[in-house]
DNA sequence: CCCACCATTGGACTTTGGTCCAATAAGTGC
DNA sequence: GCACTTATTGGACCAAAGTCCAATGGTGGG
């Protein structure tokens, strides 16, 4: 079992719809990783290491509900995409789920192509997740190396003002204002305005402008 | 029934529901406009006048279903979001109904707080929507009213690019880019290149960049 | 044929931004 | 105290952008 490997964990209180499940996933080629209760499942998740997976959920669990658990697992930033697994769902609970951002809801019985399809749905979007917080993840570690001062440039300069506007509203000299300036350009590593206002958007760094 | 009464559509097969549905809607002080048919629908709403609304809709319909109701509106720009309505309806409809952007699916029987709390709910969504379109179809009216060529230049402006790197792109002198440039400031109503970007950014006007 | 619009270019000039080098002062940590 | 970071400013200088002026050629419509 390679690291590359997608996981595919399964929270079920069932022990024999754990085993079966489990067998399914492995033969599909993705590694199993089982609990049978919903805090077993958050506490390993929160300290395992970011990589693509998804999480089979059973609606129905003991002491903590599915919708429950989605909400504490969704409050974690690389949170793995949800595939709801229920025998006898409500209409009200799939509704929940899916707003939510769970990415199915299977009503058991199921088909295995069903449940493949989902899985593998699932993580092509815990891929893209773990792109994109990769992406803004470097950027705001660079915003991060700014000084508060700088941040407060930077915020000046993508609302467009020009360098004497900033000092004016900062109380200082134009010629301050530039080498701030410099240093922003140089620690988020763009060579434009038009490229530092993008990576602030993505990043969602606001402009100034009192 | 002022103009500023917001509409609440009603599409339904079976009479005795739209009465119903209609005597609820009426009495929460919304406008409430029913019809019968999928079509009939679909060819009113094409050319009504853009304004807070949203849809009571039955997933089972003669002739095209709900969920393709669904995916026909959703191709107009101003769509209104949809409620969803339904005696018997499958996990699987539900899913599909609220990845395709429903606002809820409702059961029968539902309270009637249900209900309401659902069409405000779809209401807001709407306006917020209308908000968000008239902000950017302004940004869009003002990139329509752009030459091909000054389109191509602001492409390269919120790029980075210098007007010489923009001139060699586009074999002209730089002279030459730098009246095209005035003219997309002037028209875009900006006065710097950060905001050019931003409104780009917000419109979806993508940048050049070989 | 003339007019309007568009793309193109030139020249002269001002403003702004960016880049060197260098210096002072305050606060922080060892 | 000394090193380090941060904020601040100055001067000189170059590059880039913006702003006036004016002009030419093509294209489409009335």
């Amino acid at each position: 079992m390679s690291d590359t490997t997608p996981t595919v964990f399964i929270v079920d209180d069932n022990h024999s719809v754990l085993r079966s499940l489990s067998r399914v996933v492995r033969q599909a080629a993705y590694k199993p990783v089982t609990f049978s209760s919903a805090d077993h499942f958050l506490d390993a998740i929160a300290h395992a290491p970011v990589q693509p997976a998804c999480l089979l959920l059973d609606l129905h669990l003991p002491g903590m509900n599915g919708l429950e658990v989605q909400k504490h697992h969704a409050a974690i930033p690389a949170a793995c995409p949800i595939v709801f697994i229920s025998g006898n769902a409500t209409i009200p609970a799939t509704v929940q789920a899916i707003k939510n951002g769970a990415v199915t809801f299977l009503a058991k019985p199921f088909d295995h192509d069903d449940l493949l399809k989902s899985i593998e749905e699932a993580l092509e979007k815990h891929r893209a997740q773990i792109s994109e917080l990769t992406q803004t993840g470097s950027i705001h570690d660079r915003i991060a190396s700014l000084t508060e001062r700088e941040r407060e440039v930077m915020a000046w300069v993508i609302s467009g003002s020009l360098n004497k506007q900033i000092a004016a509203q900062l109380g200082i000299v134009e010629k301050t204002v530039k080498v701030h300036r410099a240093r922003v350009m140089e620690k988020m590593q763009t060579a434009s305005v038009a490229e530092l206002v993008k990576l602030c958007v993505v990043a969602g760094f606001e402009s100034a402008k009192a």
